[in-house]
DNA sequence: ACCTGAACACCGTTCAAGT
DNA sequence: ACCTGAACACCGTTCAAGT
């Protein structure tokens, strides 16, 4: 049934990919497809339901292949936050896009919370493990939409730099989480 | 002279408090001053040009009240913090706005080399202050980007509330230097 | 100096009607 | 099931011409 719709749905994320966010228009769109404007609304609702749709595509993609859910509690969270990034960098404006609207999609939630009690096993208290995994999350976010903001301006900065810097701000948060952790341990 | 363009721009502020940064059109605007939607060209050579001009306002605005300049580095720093989340909060869709264009604006970059002089001094090497200002910035911008972005949709949460979640946060961060400027004095 | 009128090249969305 | 044609209510932007 679902099969125009997924065809739809691939032609958008390649569309993104050669025009960004701002080009992405239905109009456009419908004619890489060979068919009019009108035509997209009997498979999306809306444009909005379109984005929604590729939102909760992309964020499905490799997924993971981070460490192990038996590592460390530290690197599942560098796992965790590469990963994040690395998904959001696989497209044009991918950071922006998903950061704009994301009721985050039911997968996320299980793997947010798997990292929680992985942090709470690891001897951070419950309350400072969701705030370690919110302070992680809006880093990558923050840190990412700017990276494409820059990417698209003034390009410079090569890939590896890039890499390096994120790293060391994700390096200062997991010393900060260590600390707090140690903290209450002593107590 | 710049009399009518300071009209216009503030104007656009609050039509922008009104009707959020997608219901703010060109058209829209001039309707509000009794004008044209061509007229307002004359005072902005586009509207990203107006937006720039927006963020560039908002950007100068209370500024800090913040701790004095010979305050210890950590409160400096939740200073700078917290009074850039305040700037972004002010307006609806304050952190979008600011987010998606800004090449620094001049004031803000000295604030930020001050900032990093005032960590180097405080025993924190030079290229760490640098990765602690980037991290707490990217952290901001995270942060106050998705609660501006839910607010829009689901409400609920306190102020309160929001505020305790990024102060958290940010104390986290700050945990975080002092561990890597400890780790660089004792070596 | 500032504005109008009118146009140009676009948007998202709807809906009868066709195949 | 899927698409066309055509419309509706919008956009940003330009530019002669008016006062």
């Amino acid at each position: 049934m679902g099969e125009r719709r997924a065809q739809v749905l691939q032609a958008a994320i390649e569309l993104l990919d050669e025009v960004g966010l701002d080009g992405l228009t239905m109009r456009l769109l419908a004619s890489r497809l060979g068919v009019r404007a009108g035509a997209l609304y009997r498979h999306y609702a809306s444009k909005q339901a379109l984005l929604d749709a590729m939102v909760a595509h992309l964020a499905t993609a490799p997924a993971d292949a981070g460490p192990s859910p038996d590592s460390p509690w530290d690197e599942r969270l560098r796992g965790v936050a590469t990963g994040l990034r690395e998904v959001m960098l696989a497209h044009r404006d991918g950071a922006r896009l998903m950061s704009t609207f994301h009721h985050p999609g039911g997968e996320a939630v299980a793997t947010f919370h798997g990292l929680v009690a992985t942090l709470a096993a690891a001897g951070v208290p419950a309350d400072t493990a969701v705030v370690a995994m919110d302070t992680v999350l809006a880093y990558v976010n923050g840190y990412t939409i700017e990276e494409q903001a820059r990417e698209a301006v003034t390009g410079a900065r090569t890939r590896e730099r890039r890499d390096r810097a994120f790293g060391d701000g994700l390096e200062l948060i997991i010393a900060g989480i260590r600390g707090f952790a140690a903290l209450s341990d002593s107590r």
